[in-house]
DNA sequence: CTTGGCACTCGGATAAGCGGAGTGCTAATG
DNA sequence: CATTAGCACTCCGCTTATCCGAGTGCCAAG
């Protein structure tokens, strides 16, 4: 699509307002707005093409007009100037991510930095462990028929698991176990991992060694239900969506509330952002998910050493300042990275 | 209070009309619903009575009466008629906690069964570590100043930390270490083991056996920061509430989820309902919290072979069916408390 | 004590009227 | 030919008036 110089600002201002103000805007107060001394008679011309175009329309004959959701998207892929981070803004953000190591709880700093930056809801999409590289295991055995598995990735993530066994452990058996673990995969990915057990397993058992028998009937059960992907995600203040005037009504909540609890709307969403490098920007209906028509929502993917491996985002009204937004969720999206590099940096 | 037995039954079906239709209660239809033959004139005389006792009020002049907050408290106190579970229901409850031994995901499924079933918000108070004895510890070094403490407690709660040290440590010298805590602290408290690490800070280092000191170097951290009590809440199907008419109005809302993000006034009252034993009821603006003014809490404590340690409830409108929602909450308790020590008699 | 009767009150729904904001069209202008 | 002033028109939101029904309180009779 291509617009003439005074069409784009006139769209430009006139977003830039309805997102300001909330309220459709008129051809007087854009005129006024505008620098170019038009008259409120020539704007109308101009909004009248705008709107055969498409770009813009009238809730009812006698209201401004307010950017239909193309419009949107025209004024976020050309119009759009973004604002710098206020220094202020980023050194917070920077405080926040700098002393945290773990990286769990970094995605959860990262979501809670989101919302509270941009007052909307913020999401992280967390990792499955399907692509990380399985580091070291660890069997503690909590009672007789109980073992207690700590599974430590490359990533730097931890999980534990009391898994039930058929017949009881001594401590030494678990020790094996893990050292035989630890040396035969360390470093294959997880899906290997399994690949490998489930070929062990068909050997018969007459012929395995002791403690292969011992690490598999132990681990066999880890591995078996942790394959099917594990992504999972995240949200922080959801809560903030109930202060946005355009969300007001309760049928809109509802919707919103049921798709965050489901979360699979969700989850589809930030894996189709993943796949792209970049900030990937849903407006209204543009996802596809109706629990999400009232709703813009911003993503960036973060990285790990280069390998992108989630994205953070956020969801809020469409009438939302992109131009703040998405500088916030960019940063963010890099600060995270960078924690999360470093943090492996220290692992050896 | 006293009232006679006309009255009572008045108001009985008065405020069980109220509940379900969610409208103000006239006196011709009180009238109707009685099963005493009474003219509606005599039901407004008594209706008034009532009104004098402050049990019910009129929300305006020529609307019927609704129960006042003392109404509800007289109701829940003298007059219900509790709903024994259905055998459906109750069976669906059972499902949900068998198979299931860990106790985070038990508390979990707790708060998500509470929701479900009464379609309310569910609420879990989880005990904090103070009470908790100590159990097992384990060292894994990460990196070369990187130790993951894994800290597992009586109750079978399992706690990981990622810890930076001061210096690098051997793998040796971590297992040596667990092996002194274990055996030194298993089933004192944590408070306990807080106690005698400070103890043994105070000795010079000279005179300090090597393992101590690693022991001390790597742990002190975790006992440092972990003792301040740590007692959580959990919370489930708060948009439930959404849901709910008598709580339609954003600003309830906003009051209430401004609540849910802070949880201390949740965490207060579930502490105080663990102090009490039995179930728990506070009316409107009873707890004093006036987050909660438009919600009722049912809350029951649970416990651990026979010690309390912790709080589940339901938070919903005061206009709630509480012969429906008290036994849930209360079958929940126990539920829960039989899962705790059944999964604990299975430690050794 | 109970009841029927009656005047009264109040909220909610419906309709009417009004002012303001904004539009679209047309004709005049540079 | 683009721009502009003027003007009739539309429609929303607000206020006011009206009416109906449900419910009350009170009183006098049973």
């Amino acid at each position: 699509m291509k617009l003439n110089d005074r069409a784009e600002t006139l769209l430009r201002t006139l977003v830039e307002l309805y997102i300001n103000e909330g309220q459709p805007v008129g051809s007087r107060t854009l005129a006024r707005q505008l620098k170019l001394n038009l008259s409120p008679a020539t704007v109308r011309n101009v909004m009248s093409d705008l709107e055969d175009l498409g770009l813009i329309h009238s809730p009812h004959t006698s209201a401004g007009r307010i950017p239909t959701q193309e419009g949107y998207r025209f004024f976020v892929d050309s119009l759009l100037r973004i604002k710098p981070l206020e220094q202020i803004t980023l050194e917070e953000m920077q405080d926040k991510f700098s002393n945290e190591s773990d990286p769990q709880l970094l995605l959860t700093k990262a979501s809670e930095l989101l919302s509270q930056v941009t007052h909307f809801a913020g999401v992280v999409l967390i990792p499955g462990q399907r692509s990380s590289l399985f580091r070291q295991i660890e069997f503690v055995r909590l009672a007789s028929q109980r073992v207690l598995t700590i599974l430590i990735t490359d990533d730097g993530r931890v999980q534990n698991r009391v898994i039930p066994t058929d017949r009881s452990y001594a401590a030494s058996e678990l020790v094996e176990a893990a050292n035989f673990f630890n040396q035969v995969y360390a470093g294959t990915s997880l899906a290997d991992v399994r690949r490998g057990l489930l070929k062990e397993m068909q050997k018969d058992s007459d012929e395995m060694h002791r403690i292969t028998a011992t690490a598999l009937a132990v681990a066999g059960k880890l591995f078996d239900d942790e394959d099917d992907g594990g992504d999972a995600v995240m949200l922080s203040g959801e809560e903030n969506l109930l202060n946005v005037p355009d969300l007001c009504q309760i049928e809109k909540l509802q919707k919103l509330f049921d798709a965050f609890k489901t979360k699979q709307d969700l989850l589809d969403l930030l894996d189709r952002s993943m796949k792209v490098s970049g900030i990937s920007i849903f407006i209204g209906g543009e996802s596809g998910y109706r629990s999400l028509d009232d709703c813009s929502v911003v993503m960036a993917p973060y990285d790990h050493d280069g390998e992108i491996i989630g994205t953070v985002g956020v969801i809020g009204p469409t009438r939302m300042s992109y131009e703040e937004v998405i500088p916030v969720v960019d940063v963010t999206a890099r600060l995270l990275s960078g924690a999360l590099s470093t943090s492996s940096d220290r692992l050896e």
